[in-house]
DNA sequence: TTTACATATTCCCATATAGGCATATATTAG
DNA sequence: CTAATATATGCCTATATGGGAATATGTAAA
């Protein structure tokens, strides 16, 4: 078997660093492609593909307007990957915790 | 260019879904190999491989205990996940914000 | 309608996968 | 030392990838 494709989810969509930037650079407003090639230095060609990718999973809306395509981020999308990553953040706080007592049993010993 | 390697980053790590399960598995305690094995219905070479990768990329740790080797999940290793998404956490508040008040104009015309 | 502009798609290719199977390595038991 | 157990690695294959170049599609301007 191979690996799952890009679009079967928004944590293989996200994989991706050029993706990552794109929709850092769509959450706060619309852009046109034309303006997210400038930003990223990446060939137009490319970033249409970054695009469809996140658009079939759900991570960007497009409407056009005029000859230009407006995408936006949705944010939502982004949603799973934030609950499934706060699971684990009560461990890590008490990973940091140990640590901490740690450090401070050192200073009386 | 091809995709990112799996053990680029959490990111391509955690992209495949198998490796999230273990990774949830071995959030509470330390298991061995042959526990993960059972509990995903997976080969015992996958399982293995599954866990280099998160081992390269800090997702785990290990010690050996006898023949067995022990896993645990280093969660400080998700937060850098749970960071960037938490960037968007205030935008699909707002789109959630939105929504909610466009249902209640409707309800008033 | 012809031209120009904006974006999408196709074709190309080197590359890294995930899993199954066989086998190597490590550790303990007899 | 040899056998048994636990895990890791190597080999295999079909598959999807990301970027570049060329080209197709869609829309507006002249």
């Amino acid at each position: 078997m191979a690996r799952a494709t890009t679009t079967s989810d928004a944590f293989n969509a996200v994989a991706e660093p050029r993706r990552r930037e794109i929709l850092n650079y769509l959450a706060l407003r619309e852009r046109a492609v034309g303006e997210i090639v400038a930003e990223l230095g990446l060939g137009q060609p490319s970033v249409s593909k970054h695009l469809r990718v996140l658009r079939d999973v759900g991570l960007v809306r497009a409407r056009r307007d005029g000859r230009q395509m407006l995408y936006r981020a949705n944010a939502e999308g982004i949603r799973p990957l934030h609950e499934w990553t706060r699971t684990f953040e009560k461990f890590w706080r008490h990973q940091l915790q140990r640590v901490k007592e740690r450090a401070e049993n050192d200073e009386n010993t």
